[in-house]
DNA sequence: TATAATTTTTAGCTTTGTCTAAATTTAATT
DNA sequence: AATTAAATTTAGACAAAGCTAAAAATTATA
């Protein structure tokens, strides 16, 4: 398998994850920010070997075998972020970039023993589930602080947005997993948030409050 | 720079080594194995980007820039062989394979904490030198077995031939880095050796050892 | 339901890196 | 020096993955 290949599979892997409903040429396009041409031609060539389930016009869905593929790729991204935070002592907003290199290199021993290596994490530094060596994923069940109430309280889980921008902003804020977040006021007018997190009072509008996840 | 690139200024690099003068494009072809037409395109190409010196029909060399990135490109495969090896308990005849994937994996940053992680190591699994973030070498002189004579001794600190055959050949007899080896007979009939490895005596023939260094 | 807008596919072109076969240059031998 | 052999380059073709522009299908709207 090419890395185009892969990328393609896990793309469709993740709007997958959000729709359920069979993904169209132009959301895989936009999500790759290639052309609407280039994915037909790579929907064809992936139907071709059993990866997707593709009638034209129609969209496209992962066949099982498809399905897993992507799940190891998404695997071994994961766990190179971990090993690029806990062993190389990366920021969780450096990670991304590398791991969409690595991510691509063919090994199954390697991976495996990476993941033992790390201790078989199975969340990466994002929060988000590493799929085991059989593609098994543990779900855990989490919430937007967005969909909070006033003096509710929780963990800081995960982020929804991984972009080097929003991590970043939530550094400066010192949000980080683990972190502790009640919600102090909801501001019914511009649904911001007024929130406590460790001993700090912050403010932080709807949008960032849509991409952290509590538990 | 493309992987293809990398993979010719590498092996140019490793040719430079061994014979100094200019390399031919057969010479090229055959340790890439590919065709000679395709090594001309590329050294156009490279000649192109300044990477290399090419004259029509006089074979190849590298300019300075070319001669870095090929030494960045071996450091980084180095590196991760070191790694392979000594955190993911790989063994030295399975990470040469993995390393030609990894060493294409483009981020300074990386290669530099990767270095670090590893305690700043100036030889690979195969005792070659590991070239530093500026391309500096430590060159450690050393001998092979079969330049040796009768009652000289020594330590293994490396091996010519890397391949997974002899690497293997080398576990199964003890041999590894470090191993102290006294010559206690040379046969002047096949130039063959009988060695003492630790405590035990072997034969070996010249072929052998012509691909162990000793110091 | 007919027309317009949007989405998707097709056709044809480009670049990268490879190949084979033919032509050219250089090296080796009479 | 002329001829033969070997090495190297050129010419032309191909597959992968991308693009633009045009055609076709689907969806939305009047
Ligand atoms: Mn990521
Ligand atoms: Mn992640
Ligand atoms: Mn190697
Ligand atoms: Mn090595």
């Amino acid at each position: 398998m090419t890395f185009s290949e892969e990328n393609y599979l896990k793309t469709i892997y993740h709007l997958t994850a959000v729709s359920d409903a069979d993904i169209s040429t132009n959301a895989i396009a936009e999500k790759m920010e290639t052309k609407a041409s280039s994915v037909t031609d790579m929907l064809k060539k992936l139907s071709e070997k059993d990866l997707v389930n593709y009638v034209k016009y129609q969209g496209v869905s992962l066949t099982e075998k498809g399905k897993l593929a992507a799940k190891m790729i998404v695997r071994k991204h994961r766990l190179w972020e971990c090993f690029l935070v806990e062993k190389l002592d990366f920021s969780w907003d450096e990670v991304h970039e590398i791991a969409e290199q690595l991510e691509h290199i063919k090994s199954e021993k390697l991976i495996n023993k990476l993941d033992d290596f790390l201790g078989n994490p199975t969340e990466d530094p994002h929060g988000d589930p590493i799929p085991d060596a059989n593609g098994r994923i543990i779900k855990v069940e989490k919430q937007l602080l967005s969909e909070f109430e006033k003096n509710q309280m929780g963990i800081c889980v995960g982020v929804k947005d991984t972009s080097s921008d929003f991590l970043k902003y939530l550094d400066k804020q010192e949000i980080a997993l683990g972190s502790q977040i009640e919600i102090i006021e909801k501001e019914s007018f511009d649904s911001s948030f007024r929130i406590r997190v460790g001993n700090k009072e912050i403010t932080v509008s709807n949008k960032i409050a849509s991409n952290i996840y509590i538990k």
